[in-house]
DNA sequence: GATGAATGAGGGTTCATTCAT
DNA sequence: GATGAATGAACCCTCATTCAT
């Protein structure tokens, strides 16, 4: 059994992305922990610091199983069409609840800067990836929105329908810069 | 001066659309319509009961103002790239608060089917309505994720920069669609 | 079997008088009152809210407990001998507990403007009544001060000694002042 | 550096005097202090231990700046008159906050006796200072009452107003005294 | 001699909802 | 048709203290 710390973040991990941030309370939290109210404390200043915590830990994992899901792409397209396939992967295994950074965004009060800051902070380091691999701003940005956009319609709809097609229009988004370069 | 049943919707229409849903309390409604508590829970049997008439006069309201916006648009493509101003006039107007729609089905957990549900249902009939101007699916539905991701960063990242980006995008889109077409 | 808000404010009129402000609890306030903690709260917007009703409260039940255990002093010297009677009358059903307004003032922060406010405004009260009965500045504020000690000494040493004491002192005062006037 | 019991003492003096003993925290005071908390519960079995020390230390403190203030009186009267003047003094450095033996007492059950001890003592000692330098008891008590009367009134009232009055009180009373011995 | 981890009990406050009138 | 009173459950957070190391 890991230490008080690390139990209460695994926790976070799995209410707080499964249930929101609202709709878990600290009580919830401790219990499913096994840790003492007053040990939550401290450990953590204020629920919001935990879930500034929950939201570094969060980014991390996401990132890790998508680089581990697509390490055996070996083209750029490839890369590309499997990271929306990590998508259909992840609804699959957490049920559609689409990306806790959105979730959480859309939950708290504009007041709340900080969290405000970290979920744009992390966003845009995801965005900046897309550039990396495809240094045309205009078409690591066009895939970016449709990255997002599938992420949020597919919880939404609670379908994978259009990340199928948008892997369809990434083929083509692809190949029309290709033609075009030529 | 309006009846309780209107005070309390307009006043909802303000304060779930700015704070959330479940950072407005019904104190709070109540207050704000100069409403009594018992007079609400005659007019709504519950909060959930409000939200969802709140999300039908906010997609018919957003839906005007949309119609509105773009009503003097000549063609297909000028009217989309109207749709995508919209989204910055409206950010200009709601200091960048996102999609009331996207921002609840965040917030509430996923045993509310029924406010999910029109949620869904609201969404769909956006969705359907760009299918309606540009019969190909694929294209339409290209398009649609732009605009719902545009509206979504746009939120996250309090910019329209990616909207302006978009209408770039979207232009590539069916210009590329005549040609092919030709 | 009187109103919640009577009962609240009755069980308050004990608590906050015999065991101090900080060391009562909503909870033991609601538990002796009978009341539920939300239905405190929707009488009294806070803790000090329900201090400040306290304060007004428990002052006029002091005044009107002085008033009528000195009706029947004849001369001013009489009224003003009483009023010292008085406080050892208090302190014997009082257990010594001194003032509330005083013990308040040593318990909450500067911080807490409202509360200083209300306590130095019904202090002042009480200081401008001895001046009205004894018009020189300089002997309605002696007797005055002598009285505040009286009160806090009493509690300090739990004795009514310095009372006792300051009766001696206060007839002197009065006799010399006639004498002086002559 | 001082070690680590001195170091707590500070700080209590700091806090305990200007917050008050309820309003301070352990934690802050081990963190002002810069000393864990087990270190704390080393030197003091409890937090109301601290308090009796800092009692101790605050009175030994506010002695001897009295001491020194009133060092150059060459009178009786000056002496008395002086000290009168170190309540203004101590007001403007300390502002305003009273005295922190009455502060505590009224911030304490009753069932502590053991503090109520020690602040009674302290109490004593300085009254019985009083009647060190004028034999005649009434008189000491009586000046010893005005002297007690003005730490409180100008807490409450935030004003040296009443401590000007005060000095002029006390030398008709040691004027008076003089004639009568006469 | 010194420490960080852990705690039970309680702090004040707010929630959406129901009831008798 | 409208109301103010009343509620149980839950909210986030802090308290002084003890323990194993």
């Amino acid at each position: 059994m890991p230490r008080p710390r690390e139990r209460i973040l695994d926790t976070a991990m799995i209410l707080f992305h499964q249930q929101g941030y609202n709709n878990t309370g600290i009580n919830q939290i401790i219990e499913d922990a096994a840790v003492s109210k007053a040990s939550f404390y401290q450990h953590f200043r204020s629920k919001d610091d935990l879930c500034i915590e929950f939201l570094d830990k969060r980014y991390a994992y996401w990132v890790s199983e998508l680089q581990n899901f697509i390490s055996d792409a070996e083209t750029v397209e490839e890369k590309f069409l499997k990271s929306f396939d990590f998508l259909i992967h992840m609804n699959k295994k957490e049920n559609f609840r689409g990306c806790s950074f959105l979730n959480i965004l859309s939950e708290i009060p504009v007041e709340k800067t900080d969290l405000h800051h970290v979920i744009r902070q992390h966003k845009k380091t995801l965005r900046d990836a897309f550039n990396t691999d495809i240094k045309d701003d205009l078409i690591s940005d066009h895939i970016y929105l449709l990255f997002e956009s599938c992420i949020l319609t597919s919880q939404l709809y609670r379908s994978n329908e259009l990340i199928e097609k948008s892997k369809t229009i990434v083929k083509d988004i692809l190949h029309d810069s290709l033609r075009k370069n030529e």
